[in-house]
DNA sequence: TTGTAGGCGTTATCAT
DNA sequence: ATGATAACGCCTACAA
């Protein structure tokens, strides 16, 4: 059958398709109340539905917001089955939805550019996670839309970044071991890359050591990926390597996960033998047996809050605040953190 | 600044629109070698990208598909915290990715009809997650795309269903606690509906005791949610009422995470005291401790499987298979199920 | 093989 | 307040 458009309206209306437009895009002001009932009337005999590409291409607007994800390493799959971006996603979708704009999720291949999808869909705006080349960015600030920045510590204006203080998130973490009587600290984390969040946790970490006095030891810092394997394996070798460790910042939940089972595979029992602190606070971190002790983010307020810019921005409201957003943090203590200063030794 | 169109293109090659239309949808053999050279030199000097707003329309292939994920119960965010959907979402946008196309992402509010989205954004397929009442699949049928249901039961020749022998599942879990010597097992399952995934499980159960001589106790199955909260009620009140019970097949692996958590919270132990068998082998199931013993599915193979079909169908090879494909399962032992017949009585 | 031109559904400008 | 009508960028008969 064929579609129904704005001119069967604007004819069983019998106005013009000018007419139709404007209430169609909130500008009944601009026509008669009479008119108005006319048009709204067709429209709902009609079962009018309007059709997006047209506008788009008349507009310029096209009410969807691009998404993108990091990849797994080989660059197939996104990193979705990380919860963390999960949950990210729900509060964005939520948010856009509310406001009548669509979602459009994908990862970005290696070296490829953003710009593509971009004007390809004429998206509206876009939600950046994960950290990516520089080139990259200055890629995207070729086209002119709105775009947030999560856990990006890049210093640019064109961009609003929405993260929590990274390093104040390290410092925190550590200063809970140390406050429960922990000397020997290690830390299990991603790869330090230069202003990376990952970079942030860790100087965190050597802020709160250097604060209690204590010797930063390069032999505790385990570098690796932030992966529930990663962890794994790190755990293992902490188990292995014996020696006087008994607590680690672990700079993910999802590796801290791998760390306690790693542990527990070489018979070390978390908190008893060895304390982990992760981070990010995901839902599982109160479902996981240990219950892990963490930082907590408000994850799904991250997702919010980005969407929540995007449309005041798209929407004229707010055209200024291109700064920096960071979002509160907090330690979760639960069952992974032992007290040390209290009797039973090691 | 301006954006270059395919005129532009066109221009630049000294040919005209439609020789550069031929080139960018793949019908290269309509142009000759020269012209081909001339029209991709240019494309890429002027760093041409198409805007799909327009091939939409005046096409009507949008190279969108949609993706519909279930909902919290307040209809707000989507339930992609759980692992089961982000995994599907993983193995989707992968193989669409791949192949040209891009994926929206959207929840579908009660009663309402997806059919607004599908009209409004030109999709050219949909993937549906979840299942819903008669009159949304009813509505879905108005609209002449390919579309793939996940996980429905639905008896419709328009639609192409990929999903697994629930029904076996359901018994494989329950023959594997009976082979393990257990004898009073005990159900834990969402609301059992009419042709749904749980109620497949719940007969597959059924089937299994029968098999075995075994007698179906009502009392023994509790029916909520499917969520982690509810397991954790469903453990607690097994762990309250005490008497027979030595397992309990739960029909979702997140929900089984509830329950052994909220028998450790009376003091009960699994599988020592109690056995579970999850559903579904969630990447987590791997990874809590004790290691989920449960029914294995290949989740991503769901969603790959799921987007081969539709560019199959989009691409004009396959128009026929509207049926059902069925995803092999097994159960896959791990920790959470204990052997009874040999010896240490409950 | 190549080019012309009408049309896709909407927006928005410019008269009326 | 209302109505023609020219874009918007692309596709695709149809003609050459």
């Amino acid at each position: 059958m064929k579609r129904t458009t704005i001119k069967d309206v604007a004819e069983r209306a019998g106005v013009s398709t000018a007419a139709v437009s404007y209430v169609l895009n909130g500008r009944e002001h601009k026509v008669s109340g009479d008119t108005l009932a006319k048009i709204q009337e067709a429209i709902s005999e009609l079962n009018y539905i309007p059709d997006y590409s047209a506008r788009s291409l008349a507009s310029k607007r096209s009410s969807l917001i691009g998404v993108v994800i990091p990849q797994t390493e080989d660059q197939k799959r996104l990193l979705l089955e990380n919860p963390f971006y999960s949950d990210l996603i729900c509060g964005i979708e939520s948010e856009l939805r509310q406001h009548g704009y669509h979602m459009l999720i994908s990862g970005v291949d290696k070296g490829q550019s953003y710009l593509d999808l971009t004007m390809q869909r004429n998206l509206d705006g876009a939600v950046i996670m994960g950290i990516y080349q520089e080139s990259f960015y200055d890629e995207l600030k070729k086209v002119d839309i709105p775009i947030v920045l999560i856990d990006s510590y890049i210093n640019d204006d064109h961009f609003k970044k929405i993260r929590i203080d990274d390093e104040l998130g390290g410092y925190l973490a550590t200063r809970h071991l140390i406050e429960n009587g922990h000397v020997n600290i290690g830390l299990v984390t991603g790869m330090i890359r230069k202003d990376g969040v990952v970079e942030k946790r860790y100087l965190g970490y050597k802020r709160a050591l250097q604060e209690a006095n204590l010797f930063y030891d390069h032999d505790l810092v385990f570098e690796g990926q932030v992966s529930y394997e990663y962890g794994l394996e790190a755990g293992k070798q902490i188990a292995a390597r014996g020696g006087g460790m008994t607590a680690a910042f672990v700079t993910s939940d999802m590796m801290a996960f791998g760390v306690i089972n790693g542990l527990r595979q070489q018979g070390l029992q978390v908190p008893d033998d060895i304390s982990v602190i992760g981070f990010d606070d995901i839902s599982l971190a109160g479902i996981f047996h240990p219950n892990l002790t963490t930082v907590h983010q408000d994850i799904k307020a991250r997702g919010i809050a980005a969407a929540k810019h995007l449309i005041e921005v798209l929407d004229g409201k707010e055209n200024l605040d291109q700064g920096v957003t960071l979002q509160p943090i907090s330690v979760i203590e639960r069952e992974t953190v032992r007290r040390m200063n209290e009797g039973k030794g090691v």
